[in-house]
DNA sequence: TTGATTTTATGAAATATGTCATACGCATTC
DNA sequence: GAATGCGTATGACATATTTCATAAAATCAA
């Protein structure tokens, strides 16, 4: 973890319209003068449940898993999240401590802006307030919506889903690697490590995908949708 | 569905402080004024998945589920939802349309507010803004909370999770009335209805629980937990 | 590079869950 | 009062999933 030597201005983010677009220029000040850019490696926890929340942070660059541990110390991950996702929007407006895990599953550049600016700001300007419960509703039907998904699908379908879900929502194309491992790919759908593997090697003796390690390869979409819809 | 006879001003309501506390007598006076109250019977729709959004909705009174029905054409149910919940609230800031329908368990009074004065007063008034936030996070946090408990556990787990959740945070006492059907805790839980039911009869040989149709009493509360703890 | 650890992989057996069939009680309806 | 539908209940069997064992390949640290 370290400090990014390099941060660009909130006005060219290409996130800037997520939230701040409708801010004034002595606003979009604030934020910037309160705001760090802090780069993650690849594995380096960013959150850890339970720590005290101080700042509303979101990701520019990278790849993240956002899980919780159990009791018996059994990993569940929650999302995947891209650039342009807000980490702990759900948990600083109603919970002191951070409600969820977050790891960098590639390098990551996470903006952090202090939460008593955006307390601040969100005081004083309602249309801001407004787009952060846009935001807040959205991110949470997101989650919901998923976790619903997977849950009535089993393991073949599950799978199936997280794979269109990495080719159509993360990646943009048909090929691409894996950012998780399969144990982690089993934590994400709450299936063991080996069912999980068992089903990526079914898909491939199906035609349905080719693998390499971490390289994924989906030949036969429609088929891969159909996996997808029969649960 | 009818409209309440003698509805009680907001004021003197016990779920004022949830979310009206910091509005002016002149700001609740507009809610009032936009705000009617409506009666459901048991089994009717108070809200169908699709609907378009026009008024912020929350419990008075009753008990009801919130669910979505699939492609399949089979329910799911996301959760149970008690007095003082906000059933729509996830919805009202990022969709146009209902994500999810919602039917009344039991008699249940709904309070509807114009979507319309609730944003008029959000522009006029940030520290309701930011009570509204804290109560859209705790929502969105409760139901991705219970879904994740949900999605670690088996069958039994799962069972005894709910009951406990009856138990412990709907009707606080060890013997109610099941409010929904043993289909409808299957759907609750993503299980078969027959799996349901078996648990149940298991929990009964077990001495776990004890059951006369719909009323359930609960006799080893230890056990019960044991139970959801090992999943 | 070596050695240790993790990840991927697969098989066999044990367990959990789903499916199909059947039955009984209860309320509703005609 | 017979017929119907629904909820609860249980058994038998099929299928899905976990668990345990083992091993090769990949990754990481010294």
């Amino acid at each position: 973890m370290k400090l990014s030597k390099n941060i660009i201005n909130c006005k060219s983010c290409v996130y800037r319209n997520l939230l701040y677009e409708m801010l004034s220029s002595a606003e979009y000040e604030k934020v910037n003068a309160s705001r760090t850019e802090i780069i993650f490696g690849r594995g380096e926890l960013i959150i850890n449940e339970g720590d005290e929340i101080n700042d509303f942070l979101y990701l520019r660059k990278g790849l993240v898993k956002m899980f919780k541990t159990n009791s018996h110390g059994k990993d569940h991950i929650l999302s995947i999240n891209k650039p342009g996702d807000f980490i702990n929007l759900l948990s600083i407006f109603s919970k002191d401590e951070q409600q969820y895990s977050v790891t960098a599953l590639e390098e990551t550049h996470v903006c952090s802006v202090k939460l008593s600016t955006i307390l601040e700001l969100l005081k004083g300007n309602s249309e801001f307030a407004l787009r952060v419960m846009n935001r807040m509703s959205y991110i949470a039907d997101e989650i919901i919506q998923k976790r619903f998904e997977i849950s009535q699908r089993q393991v073949k379908g599950r799978v199936a889903y997280m794979l269109r879900f990495l080719s159509e929502q993360i990646y943009h194309r048909s090929d691409f690697r894996m950012p998780i491992t399969r144990r982690e790919l089993g934590e994400l759908i709450s299936m063991t490590t080996e069912n999980t593997i068992r089903t990526m090697s079914e898909f491939r003796k199906d035609g349905i995908i080719d693998m390499d390690g971490k390289n994924i390869h989906i030949i036969d979409f429609d088929r891969l949708k159909k996996v997808c819809e029969r649960g």
